[in-house]
RNA sequence: GCUUACGUGGCUCAGUGGUAGAGCACUUCCUUGGUAAGGAAGAGGUCACGGGUUCAAUUCCCGUCGUAAGCUCCA
């Protein structure tokens, strides 16, 4: 504990230096607020010159001088007077700003400041003593990037400095080293090299192609989540991309989210008396499924009603938050909606968890977290934000978390995350580059069924509406594969693996053996090849592990006239040998249990 | 959308006010090699696109498009 309030000391106090060296550097600059972060700090500048990250190495070297200067950190608390005639003498309109705040809404009485040789920052502190109590090689300016004015975009953009900070060298090091070892396994690069996806300018933007070796590893995890959602009785349906908006004005959606959608489309069909058809291509798919369980009448001894699909939507990100797989307009959901009674939600949410626990453990994936996003009765725009039903808010919430109590799954509450028509469960993970990302959404919706008037007939003949429960436990594919290229850093198990076993045949000799090979494994739908390039055996070695093919077959003489194969398993020294059969046995079986060695 | 940076063969990148280069990949030939690059030859680029400055622009300037990091957003 102890540590890391002498770590946060530390941040928080680097945070000051830089400041102080950059407005040495471009004096007349304004300064925003500069807190410790994870892993370092930030500080936010309005800049007389911009600044680039060429410029790092003289600041770098300020900050150090400073360090080395021994300056010690002064407290001074002034009044409201004193305060801001100090903020005006030091020229800060942004500080003046938040100290006009911070005295009028949460009536204080005097606000901190600190001093450290000529430099002064408005800050609650806490700071180490002096500057000297800082290791000079403890820290390293990392990036430099727009931020908004108090995180609003009708604010001022500022330019933020991004730094890595820690209480020794030997950690930073360590820190920077992982990092740049992580940036390795970035899906982008992971997606070039090993030829999953490609996004071509004149296709657009956010809309990415899947190549043959990125296609197979979204047709395995289809059949793998096929397979459990048939175990749990979900009935799959397929519905079209495009509606007419006349659909989401009646669910509601329209208000929340006609931004997100790309534009309508006006089809003059029926022109002669005045009226277009708008259509629109899908942004989610649930109203389609309401419509299938609409399609006829529902009774009570039907429910819980379970329609999956992996369904083709389009949300029109902003351009700027595009980024490969991870942010895209045109995306593939892992979606299904569940029609329950009131007294089957938690059962139905208990086991949609349950579905995502075998999801998450095949995969061997522990890197997320859990969180349940409650409506927030505070919000000041709750109104608009959220359907106006505090009764079933309260409700719904407390069946959601008594199932995520029940599923032993650990999560935390975060309020005003919900979705408009319910409580939501998102499991989130974090990429290679430190950004969160949300994985895989699942809602309680209580008011969409009513709005399209979606029924069941009761057990007392009374027509009732049914709960629904959104779900998608993989997700979209462009983010679950981006996430699983990061987590296996490309390297997939065999029942994901593009190509799941390469015949590396030591020389033109035993090419009738490996051919029999094939066909064998081919009969078995193994995704099976030969590497006949004129390449030495050494090069199709390196060829090979760089593709990352989880199954190298070695096949020399000695092979063919035993009616064996040598196998090389990716990451692994050790060889082994087996015959043909047992080999194949194996392999099957590994493939069937979808194991997670290769 | 915003801030900053970037855009050179399929990939990774060098370079220049006088219309381009490397390595890998690719093609052909030689080599049939037992565990991470065998050898040789060859093909491949309107230097993102549009405009401007200039005798001359891939290089300088402006715009557009795209990409990256971050911010905003994220059903």
């Amino acid at each position: 504990m102890e540590t890391n309030d002498n770590l946060y000391k530390i941040r928080h106090s680097l945070a000051h230096i830089l400041a102080q060296a950059v407005l040495e550097v471009r004096p007349g600059s304004k300064l925003g607020f500069g807190p410790p972060i994870e892993n370092g700090f930030y500080y936010d500048f309005i800049l007389t010159e911009p600044l680039h990250e060429d410029d790092f190495k003289d600041i770098e070297k300020r900050m150090k001088a400073i360090i080395k200067n021994k300056q010690v950190f002064e407290k001074e608390d002034l009044k409201f007077d004193d305060a801001m005639a100090r903020l005006e003498a030091m020229g800060e309109p942004y500080k003046q700003e938040y100290a006009k705040e911070l005295f009028e809404k949460h009536n204080l009485e005097y606000l901190t400041f600190f001093k450290n040789g000529s430099f002064v920052d408005m800050c609650e502190g806490p700071h180490v003593e002096n500057t000297k109590k800082i290791h000079p090689g403890c820290f390293k300016l990392k990036s430099v990037a727009g931020a908004y004015w108090r995180g609003s975009s009708d604010n001022q953009m500022m330019t933020r400095i991004y730094a890595w900070a820690f209480e020794t060298k030997e950690e930073l090091k360590e820190h920077v080293a992982a990092y740049q070892e992580a940036l390795k396994r970035d899906h982008k690069k992971l997606g070039k090299d090993l030829d999953l996806f490609h996004i071509d300018d004149e296709i657009g933007k956010g809309l990415p192609l899947w190549l043959p070796n990125g296609t197979v590893i979204r047709d395995e995890l289809e059949k793998f989540m096929r397979e459990l959602e048939f175990k749990d009785r979900f009935q799959r349906i397929t519905t079209p991309c495009l509606t007419k908006v006349q659909l989401y004005e009646k669910t509601g959606h329209l208000p929340y989210y006609a931004e997100g959608m790309f534009p309508f489309m006006e089809v003059k069909e029926n022109e002669q008396d005045g009226h277009h058809t708008n259509y629109v291509l899908r942004p989610m798919n649930c109203p389609h499924h309401h419509k299938v369980f609409d399609s006829r009448k529902r009774s009570y001894r039907d429910l819980p009603i379970r329609f999956a699909e992996y369904g083709n939507v389009f949300r029109y990100e902003s351009a700027g938050s595009l980024s490969g797989l991870l942010r895209v307009r045109g995306m593939c959901m892992n979606d299904a909606h569940i029609y329950c009674a009131e007294d089957q939600i938690e059962e139905e949410f208990l086991k949609v968890m349950k579905m995502h626990e075998t999801v998450y453990h095949t995969l061997g994936l522990h890197n997320f977290w859990m969180r349940l996003s409650t409506w927030d009765p505070e919000d000041p725009k709750g109104k608009e934000k959220y359907v106006d039903d505090p009764a079933a808010w309260e409700s719904t919430q407390d069946k959601v978390r008594a199932a995520m109590v029940k599923s032993g799954l650990p999560f935390n509450e975060v309020k005003g995350e919900a979705a408009f028509y319910g409580p939501k469960i998102d499991f989130q993970m974090k990429t290679v580059t430190g950004r969160e990302e949300t994985i895989s959404t699942n809602q309680l919706d209580f008011a969409v069924p009513e709005r399209l008037g979606l029924t069941y007939t009761d057990k007392d003949n009374e027509q009732k509406t049914p709960y629904c429960i959104h779900r998608a436990p993989a997700g979209t594919h462009e983010r679950f594969v981006a996430f699983l290229i990061e987590h296996f850093a490309g390297a997939f198990p065999t029942w994901l693996a593009p190509v799941q076993v390469m015949i590396l045949p030591v020389s033109e000799n035993v090419l009738d053996y490996c051919n029999d090979l094939i066909e064998a494994l081919r009969d078995s739908f193994v995704r099976v090849e030969i590497d006949t390039s004129n390449d030495s055996f050494n090069k199709k070695i390196r060829t090979n592990s760089k593709k990352r093919i989880p199954n190298m077959l070695i096949i020399g003489d000695k092979e063919a006239e035993e009616g064996t194969v040598t196998l090389k398993r990716y990451g692994i020294q050790e060889q082994d040998q087996f015959s043909k059969e047992e080999f194949i046995t194996m392999l099957m079986d590994k493939i069937k249990n979808r194991t997670l060695e290769s």
